[in-house]
DNA sequence: AGCACGCCGACT
DNA sequence: GTCGGCGTGCTC
């Protein structure tokens, strides 16, 4: 027998679980090497399989199921300060909302991966305190010192010392060698700027600074609160709210801020203003940075030196070490909920986050959404309302125009009062919108000859013609063709009709009307050219455009002061279809466009387009009756059960064998669960049913308020394995349907 | 998510 | 006879 003491009994191998970035779930047990000490948060590279991958450390000596001789080691700590424990209570309650792997979700948080690797060090240059009195002098050195004097004494990276400088490098190697500057290595990284709350804001009125004062009082005291900060376009809410964010940070200085804005609303003078606010400019996240600038943030965050994130949706999974305060800013925007991956509403998580970590979260929005206006109602969120426009901005005069009575020209689209309105309004040298939320020329082509609707192949949609390109574009698919001569159905020649109308046939109506106007479409598709969107709505802002043909690209946040006619070339537009938040979201997005005229100090006159003027959302838009209409929304949800006054889910199922999905779909309806309080209807096919040759059946599922839709849904799916060739997705809380 | 293993069509 | 298509399944 070997003498023990030469092959000494290993103690215990430690294990922890680590999470990864996968849709493998809860994460795999690993051993931990002598000597690497971990806490849970962890940033770590693991063996898996054939390669490397970075984790987190979810939990220490987990009870594993796992044999302990299956454990392979942990590699290697990455030096990233670990994941907050709040957000990784965050991540977890995701998971089990969204019903999806914690995996998947922890991906959200370590996006592209790169981050964890630290940025390229630089060679930077330090004064020494003192500069040595021996050393020689010479013009170029004396520049030198000055700059680094003037810096606090550096450290400066050596490229930009030298270009400061104007000095060679060699200078620079120089007075190193000589002892008058101190090398030293520098993460490549610009640090982010430690905001100033103490900085004046811009002046407030009397309503901004009672509302700023209620607000901040609630970040001064502390836990969770949720405010919906209501008020209508140009009431001056963010500078309110920039008044909260310098409360927070007032309170805690190293505390940090998330605002979140619907991609759209990320634009460059809305960050100046932020910049201007806190005298350093906020970091800011949104999906298509470039890696540098990702991994930069993502740091910042992490460590806590960027205290001001301002980012869409996706910024909520940053890693925050101390998040103190969430705004989210339009939060009626559709735009909040994520569309693939893991389905999420940002609002609604950002809610959840500050519920947990216990801090005051606020809803920002001149058209909230009704689930927020309900909770408004119901109490559990506050509201503080700003009425009063700031400056000398009047609210718009809205009219309907009833187009059964006044029907536009055969093959036209805007009717004689418009068309007064709109005349007029040029004769007084002011600007016009003219809104139709389509682009393209027309939505539908079909061939006069056959009939035939042209569709995208393998998909149910419709092809739109595009005048533009002189294509034939599909909005769902990508799919386009050069616009046929022939009917490709049944090749009669010059036969194919385009069928109503998009904004580049409006345009054309009023090009032919106002030949003389300055005309200009704004569509996201026209605007392929980066900045040609920016260019566009500066150019109006400047008065260089007479009349604006435009999809909601321009319906969001832009100030057009010589802007005072907005008409809705289609209000009913959206009201059609069985979508559940149509009307309410045809309101939001009529009002902002509304919203659009009269900032300055002309009032704007708003022209409403409808076939069926009677509607309660037509009606309502014209009277400025947010109540009557919230009222009456509220009411036809309550009895339908629908959210607010309950809980939603689609489960989607989708293949490409017809048959086999559909068969499925059958079987899984016969084991639907019976219980109080929990309807499920379908299958049905989706909206869509068509999509690139994969079909899709979808059920909806129903529950009380009370009831968790999360552990029906377990219950129902949970036992039932997927057959191959069909995939599923649960979406909590659908907004498309589709 | 990767990556390997595994079972059926067109080719050096 | 192989090369390779991507369906299926596994990774502590």
């Amino acid at each position: 027998m070997a003498d023990a003491s030469l092959f000494p009994t290993s103690s215990p191998k430690r294990r922890v679980r680590v999470l990864l970035p996968l849709p493998v779930g809860d994460g795999y047990d690993y051993t931990v090497p002598a000597g690497m000490r971990l806490v849970p948060g962890a940033f770590v590279r693991v063996p898996l399989g054939p390669r490397q991958v970075a984790g987190v450390v979810w939990a220490l000596d987990p009870a594993g199921e796992v044999a302990d001789d299956k454990l392979k080691p942990i590699t290697a700590q990455y030096d990233t300060p670990p994941l907050a424990e709040a957000t990784r209570r965050f991540v977890d309650w995701v998971a089990g909302y969204t019903l999806s792997p914690r995996g998947t979700v922890l991906r959200l948080v370590m996006r592209a991966g790169q981050q964890l690797t630290p940025p390229k060090a630089r060679l930077a240059y330090r004064l020494p305190d003192p500069v040595p009195p021996g050393l020689r002098m010479t013009e170029a050195r004396a520049r030198v010192i000055e700059i680094l004097r003037r810096q606090g004494g550096g450290p400066l990276v050596a490229a930009d010392l030298a270009k400061d400088a104007d000095v060679t490098p060699g200078v620079l190697k120089g007075l190193a060698a000589a002892e008058g500057l101190i090398p030293e290595e520098v993460a490549r990284d610009a640090p982010f700027g430690r905001p100033d709350p103490h900085l004046p804001g811009r002046a407030l009125s009397e309503h901004q600074a009672a509302a700023a004062e209620s607000l901040s009082a609630a970040v001064h005291a502390g836990g969770y609160r949720a405010f919906l900060l209501d008020g209508v376009t140009g009431s001056g809410k963010t500078e309110v709210y920039l008044e909260a964010a310098a409360a927070a940070l007032k309170k805690d200085p190293d505390a940090q801020i998330c605002i979140l804005l619907p991609e759209i609303g990320l634009t460059l003078p809305f960050l100046e203003r932020i910049h201007r606010r806190f005298g350093t400019a906020p970091a800011h996240w949104h999906s298509d940075l470039s890696q540098g600038t990702r991994r930069r943030v993502w740091r910042g965050v992490a460590d806590g030196s960027a205290k001001v994130v301002v980012g869409a949706r996706s910024a909520l999974f940053l890693p925050f070490r101390r998040l103190a305060l969430i705004v989210v800013d339009e939060e009626h925007e559709p735009a909040y909920k994520q569309h693939d991956g893991v389905l999420y509403q940002a609002r609604d998580m950002a809610v959840a986050r500050a519920a947990q970590d216990g801090f005051p979260v606020l809803l920002v929005s001149a058209t909230p959404s009704l689930e927020t206006l309900a909770n408004v109602e119901e109490g559990r969120y506050d509201r503080v309302a700003l009425a009063v426009r700031y400056g000398p901005a009047r609210l718009p005069e809205t009219a309907i125009v009833d187009m059964r009575a006044d029907p536009p020209e055969r093959g036209q689209w805007l009717s004689p009062i418009a068309i007064d309105a709109v005349t007029t309004c040029l004769a007084a040298g002011e600007q016009v919108l003219l809104y139709l939320n389509r682009r393209g020329y027309a939505p539908v082509t079909l061939c006069r000859t056959c009939g035939e609707r042209m569709t995208a192949p393998g998909s149910d949609t419709w092809l739109v013609e595009h005048r533009y390109s002189g294509r034939l574009v599909c909005h769902h698919t990508g799919y386009s063709i050069p616009k046929p001569d022939h009917c490709p159905h049944c090749g009669a020649p010059d036969s194919l009709t385009p069928c109503g109308p998009g904004v580049e046939r409006i345009a054309e109506e009023a090009a032919a009307r106002w030949p003389d106007a300055r005309l200009a479409i704004l569509s996201s598709d026209t605007m392929t050219a980066p900045g040609a969107m920016r260019q566009t709505l500066e150019r109006m802002t400047a008065g260089e455009i007479d009349i604006l043909v435009a999809t909601q690209a321009a319906a969001k946040g832009h100030n057009f002061p010589g802007l005072t006619l907005v008409v809705a070339v289609d209000a009913d537009l959206g009201l059609a279809g069985g979508d559940l938040r149509a009307a309410e979201r045809t309101y939001q997005t009529l009002a902002q466009v509304s919203g659009r005229a009269g900032r300055a100090e002309r009032p704007g006159r708003v022209l409403l387009q409808s076939y069926q003027p009677e509607s309660p959302v037509i009606c309502a838009l014209a009277a400025g009756d947010r109540e009557g209409f919230t009222e009456a929304e509220l009411e036809g949800r309550a009895q339908l059960g629908f959210p607010p006054f309950g809980r939603l889910a689609a489960v989607i199922l989708s293949g490409d064998n017809e048959a086999r999905l559909t068969r499925f779909a059958h079987d899984l309806a016969l084991a639907v669960p019976h219980a109080e309080g929990v309807e499920i209807w379908g299958p049905a096919p989706a909206p869509l049913y068509r999509l690139k040759g994969i079909y899709r059946q979808r059920f909806l599922v129903k529950t009380g308020r009370r009831v968790s839709i999360q552990a029906v849904l377990k219950s129902w799916l949970g036992p039932i394995k997927l057959p191959s060739g069909i995939r599923r997705t649960v979406d909590i809380d659908p907004y498309s349907f589709t």
